[in-house]
DNA sequence: TACGCGTGGTG
DNA sequence: TCACCAAGCGT
């Protein structure tokens, strides 16, 4: 792919006044659009990371207002910051982001970082996210690349690489060092992703409605319906779980926490076992876990419920029963809560929805 | 490079 | 109903 020929008929400075035109008049009303404080830019850029932004506004409100500034989210507790993000999903975000604010709060004296060396060595700061905050805080000419930005120029200069292949996103980043604004890059990087999520849609953009059709190759071409090109990833797998939800004689709970790596990391649940063993019935096999893995002896009564939970790379499938544990255990993983400190646990939804039910039941 | 990592909305 | 999507990053 040579740059030149593919820019040579384009024009890049009616391109770029066409689109900051467009972003200044219809840009959508954002909290984090009311100033430019890095922190906040940059709190925003990871609540964004595959989200939807109506599904961020609500935690970003109430992030910031827990934690309004670097300083404070520095010196939380980090299961206060996973309980702000319970819900979010992608909890790696949540606490690479108060790891890499420790940083800047020591290394940096609280000065969120202006270059890309220093900015793109922090935990969760990747290459778009750099260029998201050094742009949109600082008015730094760099690329911030994302699936929105790859969509629309793809479809504006007709590119027909695979934006599923990781190195396709350097092809872009080229593109836009050719013709982003120096004037306004902030507003250049956050019109294209703009343009992305309420006009060059996915699937049926409104290319009537365009601010920059004229400029685009696709549009003449009538090719908008058929770029990008993007291959597809491979289906998920299915896991079978069990679920004990117990209770002792003061009506406290039994919780473990998940390890501090793979999937929902630290997060909390009832005491889970995967169902392998088929010639025991779930109800043996908690049992059974619950005194070999765990040295508890608990009696687990009623089924309550199948609960399917569906992740983006695979589906679990728990059994939930509830049951009593008698007197009191030790040297386990596994505490007894309150259903005071309980609520300040951060549980995965799959885990919400299981107490849901049990509540139900009772 | 390919995969692991969440959740809620949509056609 | 279900495959796919949405402002990616770490390993």
């Amino acid at each position: 792919m040579n740059l030149n020929s593919l820019l040579q008929t384009f024009s890049t400075v009616d391109f770029q006044n066409d689109l900051i035109e467009w972003f200044s008049k219809e840009q959508r009303d954002l909290p984090w659009r009311k100033d430019q404080d890095p922190y906040k830019v940059w709190v925003s850029e990871i609540m964004l990371q595959q989200t939807k932004v109506d599904t961020v506004i609500p935690y970003f409100n109430s992030f910031i207002e827990q934690f309004p500034n670097i300083e404070s989210l520095a010196n939380a507790e980090e299961e206060r910051v996973l309980k702000a993000w319970e819900g979010l999903g992608y909890y790696s975000r949540a606490r690479n982001l108060q790891a890499a604010v420790r940083e800047v709060h020591e290394v940096y004296r609280g000065v969120v970082p202006n270059n890309v060396k220093d900015i793109s060595s922090l935990k969760g700061v990747g290459p778009y996210t750099t260029g998201a905050i050094l742009s949109i805080a600082y008015g730094i000419p760099e690329p911030a690349v994302d699936g929105n930005v790859m969509r629309v120029l793809s479809r504006i200069l007709l590119i027909r690489e695979d934006i599923a292949k990781p190195k396709t996103r350097k092809i872009f980043e080229e593109v836009i060092r050719e013709i982003i604004s120096k004037e306004n890059p902030s507003f250049f990087n956050q019109g294209l992703m703009e343009l992305g999520a309420i006009v060059c849609t996915p699937t049926s953009p409104s290319c009537l409605l365009c601010p920059v059709r004229e400029h685009c190759r696709a549009f003449h071409e009538g090719e908008q319906n058929e770029l990008p090109v993007k291959t597809k990833k491979k289906s998920t797998k299915q896991v079978n779980l069990v679920a004990g939800v117990f209770f002792d004689e003061k009506g406290n709970v039994l919780v473990q926490q998940r390890p501090e790596n793979g999937l929902l990391a630290k997060l909390w649940e009832f005491p889970t076992v995967e169902r392998v063993v088929e010639l025991e019935t779930p109800k043996q096999q908690l049992q059974r876990f619950m005194l070999e893995e765990n040295g508890i002896n608990v009696e687990v009564e009623d089924y309550i419920c199948d609960i399917q939970h569906v992740f983006s790379h695979l589906v679990w499938n728990i059994n939930v029963y509830v049951g009593k544990v008698n007197g009191t255990f030790e040297n386990s993983t596994i505490k007894a809560v309150s259903r005071e400190k309980q609520e300040l646990l951060p549980f995965p939804v799959s885990h919400q929805n299981i107490w849901k039910e049990v509540q139900k039941y009772k």
